[in-house]
DNA sequence: AGAGTGACTGGCT
DNA sequence: GAGCCAGCCACTC
């Protein structure tokens, strides 16, 4: 192992991500210069177990659709705790999930 | 070394 | 909006 050297930096911006808002694999992705690894972002976040501090459930694929819940511990799991910091989730599906987009290529500065 | 898989995305239908 | 296909990189067997 010992391989999580851009997973850490995926932690970190996920970590950013502030309460209410939702980003995309993709975003980060970009943001960290892995745009063709997007998926890598999600197997990256495969690791969160090691990392609680990562919220990953404000991480959701391009169509706002919660992608991950199924790793969760329940399948409501995901969807609660966005509930509980104010996103509003229909179906799998972030309500209105443009406006609550948080892309860190725009709105993070490093 | 080769093949399969995956928390994705973009384009087209 | 929803579905199908192809491209991408990393990891496991």
């Amino acid at each position: 192992m010992e391989k999580r050297d851009y997973f850490e930096e995926v932690y970190e911006v996920v970590r950013q991500v502030p309460p209410g808002r939702v980003t995309t694999y993709g975003a980060i992705a970009q943001f960290l210069s892995l745009r063709a690894g997007a998926r890598m972002v999600g197997w990256a976040m495969n690791g969160c177990h090691a990392r609680p501090d990562v919220p990953a459930q404000r991480v959701v694929n391009r169509v706002g659709v919660l992608s991950g819940k199924h790793f969760f511990g329940t399948p409501t799991r995901m969807q609660e705790l966005l509930e509980v910091e104010g996103v509003r989730v229909n179906d799998d599906r972030v309500v209105e999930f443009q406006k609550l987009l948080w892309d860190p290529s725009i709105e993070l500065t490093i």
